[in-house]
Parts: structure tokens; sequence; C-alpha cells
RNA sequence: GGGUCUAUGGGCUAGCCUGGUAUACUUGCGGCUUUGGGAGCCGUUGACCCCGGUUCAAAUCCGGGUAGACCCA
């Protein structure tokens, strides 16, 4: 089968996930990730880029209970509401049946916030700042798609406390700080959308949706950050005492990405030859084929682990692919994996005291000389990682167009006028089979019209198709 | 929620109408020759979703279950 990405986006994901080796779909519930070794160490790369940020800036790790008592979970009403239709239950426990039904996590506020209103008692324990890397259950009614739309969510989620809305604020733009620095190592381009008052996360007091548009136009949400203001902290009575001994509650705000970090990196990068990683992720960064032929065998073979050594001791992950396999064999192999770097190494090379590389990005060869290998490669590796993230953003930038008719309306992000009255954003999305992504959270100058009801307004809008 | 369809080695699949020995390709394994863009030959392992019924005989027909895909609301 033909891997066509441009001409057919959504068979050629499906594709390449399962032939670069990334999730096993045989396991018979719909929507739940049998996790590869190939996959896994991806993610896990990703998880520890995250893990980091967050220790960094003062946020420490927990790890609470996957079940939440019904009576916990039903305290915010909104909450409650938003997740109502797509929660798993457990309701037996051995043969008896439970007089409190349990509620598989969909997400934990409702897991954290009786234990934060313990916690938390006076302004010297604030800012608490903590987070968890954990799987969430959602059960997923529409089509389901590795790493995309799944039922079982690999996600992490920091939750923090704050004295004032103003230090609430302030999270949220760490919370960006993080997030370019995380998305630098995925390389992985976003737009922050405000979200509208209707598609805000159950509780919030207002929604950002972080997106990246996917090369069939339509924008994936890769991420959120959610401010609560009291939301949560009045329902589940999360105050704390400040230094005239008054007693407030705290505001709050959320931040959570997910598996779809991965389901991002496949869709910006990939190729028709298949996966293209971001070095900083890819379980090999580098490659090397050996290229052996009558009576070199040994030669090629000690020159290859000298090399392999030496890449490994800059810490660099390397693969030596000595199997008995023709070397067009390995490349289609390791180029449908992904791997940035490719190394070939040959009797030709080592007459020349060089090694001959071959970019997975753009397709670029060359030669390294066989003596400052380790600084020569890990070079290359940084600079791929560097075009790779602009040739991006790039086209991020060039996905949106801005338009001021709703006819023939072209597969791209779509930048528009509106009012920002629910009435039009409703009759937009209904009428149009369209998503708004919202308003841009960057302001933007913007002057024109509501592109339902035609009144004059300077605000502006995003929306996509849906994914 | 309502409906339609599907289930055969690890993967893809033929056979089912008209009951009797299960097909091809691929992968895997062993061997020899090969190795700068998907090698060739030889040998070989491996399957009818589950339970029940009809029958001398069921992958095939019938009933139920399970899992999956699609369509409609």
């Amino acid at each position: 089968m033909h891997m066509e990405k441009e001409a057919n986006f959504n068979e050629w994901y499906n594709d390449i996930v399962e032939k670069a080796g990334l999730s096993d779909k045989r396991y018979p519930i719909k929507g739940m990730n049998v996790w590869t070794p190939y996959g896994w160490k991806i993610m896990r790369h990703a998880d520890e880029f995250i893990r980091k940020e967050l220790d960094s800036t003062g946020h420490d790790e927990v790890c609470f209970p996957l079940l939440i008592p019904e009576t916990e979970f039903k305290k915010e009403k909104e909450h409650i509401k938003g997740f109502d239709s797509e929660v798993y239950w457990v309701t037996h426990a051995g043969l008896n049946e439970l007089d409190v039904r349990l509620v598989v996590r969909p997400t934990s506020e409702t897991a954290m916030y009786p234990m934060f209103s313990l916690w938390v008692r006076s302004h010297t324990d604030l800012p608490l700042k903590v987070y968890q890397i954990v799987n969430t259950f959602r059960y997923e009614t529409k089509q389901t798609r590795s790493f995309i739309r799944v039922r079982e969510i690999h996600f992490f989620e920091s939750h923090t406390c704050h004295s004032t809305e103003e230090d609430a604020q302030k999270q949220v733009e760490e919370d960006l700080e993080i997030l370019e620095n995380i998305m630098k190592k995925l390389c992985i381009p976003y737009s922050l959308h405000t979200r509208t008052e209707w598609d805000k996360f159950p509780g919030a007091y207002y929604t950002v949706g972080l997106d990246t548009a996917m090369p069939n136009g339509r924008m994936l949400q890769i991420g959120s950050i959610h401010h609560y203001r009291t939301n949560f902290s009045i329902p589940y009575n999360i105050t704390y005492e400040d230094a005239d001994g008054e007693h407030k509650h705290v505001h709050q705000t959320t931040y959570g990405m997910s598996e779809r970090l991965v389901g991002a990196m496949i869709g910006v990068h990939g190729d028709d030859k298949g996966l293209v990683l971001p070095p900083p992720v890819a379980p090999f960064q580098i490659v090397i084929v050996p290229i052996i032929s009558k009576g070199n065998a040994d030669a090629v073979l000690d020159a290859a682990r000298k090399i392999t050594n030496a890449l490994e001791n800059a810490g660099i992950r390397v693969k030596l692919d000595d199997c008995d396999e023709r070397p067009g064999s390995k490349f289609y192999d390791w180029e449908i994996k992904g791997v940035p770097l490719r190394l070939e190494l040959g009797m030709r090379d080592i007459d020349n005291n060089v090694v001959t590389f071959a970019r997975r990005d753009n397709g670029e060869k060359g030669t390294i000389s066989l003596s400052d290998i380790s600084s020569g490669a890990e070079l290359l590796l940084e600079t791929i990682r560097n075009d790779m993230y602009n040739r991006a953003w790039k086209k991020q930038k060039e996905c949106a167009v801005t338009i001021d008719s709703l006819k023939d309306v072209p597969e791209n992000t779509l930048r528009f006028g509106w009012c920002g009255s629910e009435e039009c954003g409703h009759r937009f999305e209904d009428e149009n089979d369209l998503k708004l992504l919202g308003t841009p959270y960057v302001k933007e100058e913007f002057k024109g019209k509501c592109i339902v009801c035609g009144k004059p307004t300077d605000k502006v809008a995003y929306a996509s198709r849906s994914i």
C-alpha cells in the first residue's frame, strides 16, 4: 500500500502507527492503546521533558488513586454535567454491589481537591503546585484513533492553588513558558485559543486550548490550561487563613497534555516514507548500518562498534544494526521508524576516514570525519531538531487564512470577525460543520464584520473542521 | 438508542451460496550463497472467535454469545 500523507491523511496516519511499531491495535477493547516498546519509549521521553520542566518550576509530583467516590465527583455541578456521559463506573467489588459507586477518573480534580482542602490551611502553604502523570478514562463514543481519540488517556495534569486571582493568572503565564520549552524539544508548533463559553472545561472560569494544525488543515487540541478562579475551591472548601486572620478560598489552575503529543508529532513531521522523529524523543537518535562485502566483515564491524561506543559515551542513543539483512532493506525499515540520522559505514568510508550520513528529515547526505564523530553527530542532531521546529512553525502559520465570507470555505484554519455572541457562535458551528476554536489568547488587532450577523467588530476568532 | 455487515495461521486473504482433504502472498524459524537503496534458492512452524443444534460428516447450514466495522438518530 502506498503511504500518501497529503492525499489521504487519515489512512496514512493509521498505516504509519502500525508500520512504525508504535501501537498494537489488536487489543479487544476499543480505544485502549497497547503501548509497544518503540511507541512507549517516545512517550517516556516526552514525559521526561514534562517532568523536568515541572520540577524546575516548583511543582511536586504526586500520584492519586484511580477511583473517585461518586459523592466527591458530584460536588461541582458544571463538572459532573460535562463528564456525565463519558465516565466509567465501578459498581461491584467482588460479589458485593457497592453502596457508593466509584468513578474511574476522567481527570483528577475531584480526587485531589478533597485532599487539598486538608493540605491547605495557611497562606504560607500557598502556592500549592502538584502534578501527576497517569492514565485517565473517558468513554469516547465517536470513532477512536491511536493517540488522538482514545478511551484510556495517558496524560500529565498539574494542579495549583493560589491566594489570589492574579497569582493564579501568573501561573497561566508560567505554564506558557513551560509549554514553549517542551515544544522546542518535540518540534511541535501550537496556537493559543481562549475557548468559547460553551466549550470551556466544565467548571472553569476560562480555558486556553493549545492547538496544532494537522496536514489536512484541521486543528488538533494537544493540551489545555484552565483558570478556575474559586469555582472548585468553594464546593470543595479549599480555604486558607491570610496574614490578617481572614479565611479565603484559593484560586486554582490546571494544565494538561496527553499522548496526543505523540499523535501531533506523527502528523506534523511524518512523510510518505514513514515517521520522522525529533531527535530529543527518538528511541534511537542514530542508526549505524555497516556495509559489508566479501572478506571485510570483521574490519567494518570493528570500526562500526568503535563508532557506536564513541557516540554512546557522548550520551547519544545509538543502534548498530548488524543483523543479516541487505543494507537497502535496513534503510527502508529505519526510515519507517523515523530515526533522525543514519550513518553508513563501509570500506570506502574507512579508507577515507569518514562515515556517510543521511538525514531523515530532509534526505540530505554527506560525510562526517571519523576523528570528531561525536561532536559532528551532536551538531547534526541539533541542526535537524532546529530545522524540524522551524519548518513545522512555518506550516502552522501558513495554514491560517483570513476569510470574510462563508462561501467556498477552504480546508484551512480559518480566521474571521465574530461579534462574540453565543447565538452567532452556535449558528456558525451548526450551519458550516466547523468548530470554533475560540479567540486568540494573545490579542490580535482586527477591524471587520461578524461573519454571521455582519455587525462591525474588532474581535477575531479562529475555527477549523473538527479532527 | 435503532439498523446493517463482518470474524479463517503473526499480517493480508481464497473457500461458505451448493456440507466431506483449508488457498495464495507475506511474516517467523533453519540452512547455503549474498550485502553502498526492499536478495535468491531449499527446507519448515503456524489458523476456521466461543457455546449449543442439525447431520454419517460443519469453516460452510441454524440458534445464542463475544468482539469489531459501518450507517441512522
